[in-house]
RNA sequence: UGGCCCAUGGUGUAAUUGGCAACACUCCGGUUUUUGGUACCGUCAUUCAAGGUUCGAGUCCUUGUGGGCCAACCA
């Protein structure tokens, strides 16, 4: 997985660089650290193939540590679903854990800050702190309660633990500097009172600890040699660093933050919050709907583990900003898909062909490769008769030398059957073509051998024949924003970019054998694209959803 | 008015740490093809700007310009 020939990316010189200077490199250890308060989605991607890539790559052990410090938006579903995408993804960590398992751990450190006097309790109203804060060009000033004794320190944090406080009346504070430059070092909370039933220690505390108290003393119990993190925590390194300067133990490994740029979708959202509230307004109708960025919805929609690990090894880590257009993660999982996925002809939007020279009730069975891509994948048999449906779009009564496909007087191929010529069409009242008379060369089946079936045309159709389609529901995906930025915008809410046609649902013709199809199964509709059976299909209704089209030069010819 | 981070083709990353700007995608053009798919070939940047150091600068220095981040009892 892991290419030394590779070029590497600046996180992995950092880790050179240090092994370079000594560091033992049985004491690597990374870990992959979400908060339990939604779905992964492709950005984490990201940060997931970067550790677990790290641990393959220098064969170190990778944590999976839940973030669940804040009772009020975590849950068990949200773990239990982190922990499926991961293995979805193809990772192994090494132990399971929980900032919440280090709950006493961390409480009994900060009685040791508190009696190092370096954090004291803080019973001011949250205004009255901000104000006290300053702004990022005015220091801060000191609080009031910032010289507290300990002993009186101590007794209002037994306080606060035995949940003899409201919430928002008391809060622990580290004692740092008020007049720092980082807004994050200006006497930052450690504890704040939560009277909520966490999701592991249910109501064994009343006191939760914050995030920045909580991250690197976790990395620290766990040995974590490299804790990598987003750009937005650039600013916490600080703290971060404080924080373990206040427990740290030269003996042990001293965790090290560095921070890298969040990966940009084009055309969607890539954060948590927005993808929450895309779900609860109900422009989608799930985590996992197909138009979603999740690792869930891109399960869903038909991606492979494969194509998306793939996708994060060529759009790399570095620390610009950002945006990654569609197209590089499309490519990933055409590319794997056209390796792996069976071949099997379907109609989304019928026209009737009829060939006046075939035998009434006459059907033959007509051997269709199943990927020309792999052998092995061998063939299978596909139903042939008088009547078949092929694309609406795949006929014109008349058009330039540039359209290859059916028109009338001349000549196509349909894949693994014969050559027609189109003879004449009928049309309804309004003039809609509503079917087209072909006659076909009987000598020119696929495969015969004979000189006729060699014949070169220049155009070949998929079709179905209709006395044995099986009817499927097909839902057809569009991106979910008009807008390749949708979130960029000051003056707009991403929400005003919603594209209202990102789902389009129609009835399919599908070749017979697919009636078996099971859920989750991936092919390719020839000429159309990638597809995949849905979870709400059933034996009774068949449901596919477009992953994603073929390279369609076509349409762009046709658009000149 | 402060602090931190970043700047290489249309997009995303590289560049043996000072030595011929590379890879993938996209776009455009072509070859092959019983998928207008796949595969294959080709075109597309003197590295934000200006100075400086050097035999030599994408890489180092200075200044400027542009962008991002920083004041939740969120993570």
């Amino acid at each position: 997985m892991s290419d030394d020939s590779k070029a590497l990316n600046f996180i992995e010189h950092i880790v050179e660089e240090d092994l370079a200077n000594n560091f033992p490199k049985e004491q690597l250890r990374f870990r992959f650290p979400p908060e339990p308060n939604g779905y992964l989605h492709i950005g984490h991607a990201s940060s997931i193939s970067l550790n677990f890539g790290l641990g393959l790559r220098y064969n170190a052990p990778v944590n999976l540590r839940f973030d669940d410090t804040n009772p009020a938006k975590e849950e068990q579903e949200f773990v239990d679903a982190i922990k499926k995408d991961v293995k979805w993804l193809g990772y192994t960590w090494d132990t399971e854990r929980y900032a919440s398992d280090y709950f006493q751990q961390l409480y009994d450190w900060a009685i040791y800050l508190i009696k190092n006097e370096k954090a004291y309790v803080d019973n001011q109203s949250s205004e009255e702190m901000a104000a006290q804060k300053g702004t990022p060009t005015q220091p801060g000033t000191n609080s009031p309660n910032r010289d507290r004794s300990v002993k009186e320190n101590l007794a209002l944090f037994n306080q606060m633990k035995n949940g003899e406080f409201e919430e928002g009346t008391h809060v622990l504070r580290a004692k740092i500097d008020m007049t720092s430059s980082n807004m994050l070092m200006r006497d930052p909370i450690m504890y704040r009172v939560l009277h909520k039933a966490h999701h592991r220690t249910n109501t064994d505390w009343c006191i939760y600890p914050m995030y920045d108290w909580t991250h690197g003393e976790s990395d620290y119990i766990e040995q974590v040699s490299h804790s990598f993190c987003t750009l937005e925590f650039a600013m916490h390194r600080e703290l971060y660093d404080w924080f373990l300067d206040q427990v740290y133990d030269a003996k042990k490994v001293r965790p090290k933050q560095r921070e890298f740029a969040r990966r940009n979708l084009s055309h969607t959202v890539v954060s948590k919050r927005k993808l929450a509230q895309l779900v609860e307004n109900g422009v989608v109708d799930s985590w996992d709907d197909p138009r979603m960025p999740t690792i869930s919805g891109l399960r869903r929609r038909g991606y492979t583990p494969e194509s998306i690990r793939n996708f994060t090894e060529t759009i790399g880590i570095a620390k610009r900003d950002n945006l990654i257009d569609v197209s590089l993660l499309e490519f990933q999982v055409r590319n794997h898909l056209n390796k792996v996925a069976p071949r099997v002809m379907a109609v989304l939007d019928p026209l009737k062909v009829v060939i006046t020279n075939y035998p009434e009730g006459e059907e033959e069975w007509l051997d269709a490769e199943n990927n020309p891509e792999d052998e092995s994948a061998g063939s299978r048999k596909v139903p042939f008769s008088r009547e078949f449906y092929i694309e609406k779009e795949d006929f014109r009564e008349e058009a330039n030398k540039k359209f290859f496909r059916l028109k009338l007087g001349k000549e196509v191929r349909l894949k693994n059957a014969y050559i027609i010529k189109a003879e004449s069409c009928t049309k309804d009242t309004d003039g809609n073509i509503i079917e087209v008379q072909c006659t076909y060369d009987p000598k020119s089946k696929s495969g015969s051998g004979t000189e006729e079936s060699l014949r070169k045309v220049k155009g070949t159709l998929h079709w179905v024949s209709i006395k044995h389609a099986v009817e499927a529901e097909v839902r057809l995906y569009d991106r979910l924003f008009t807008d390749e930025s949708p979130d960029t915008h000051k003056d707009k809410d991403f929400l005003e970019f919603i594209n209202p046609d990102s789902l389009q649902v129609i009835k399919g013709f599908l070749e017979p054998h697919l009636k078996d199809a099971k859920i989750g199964d991936r092919v390719q509709f020839q000429r159309l694209g990638y597809f995949c059976v849905d979870t709400d299909s059933s034996s009774e209704k068949l449901v596919f959803n477009k992953t994603v089209g073929l390279r369609d030069s076509w349409a762009k010819i046709a658009e000149k």
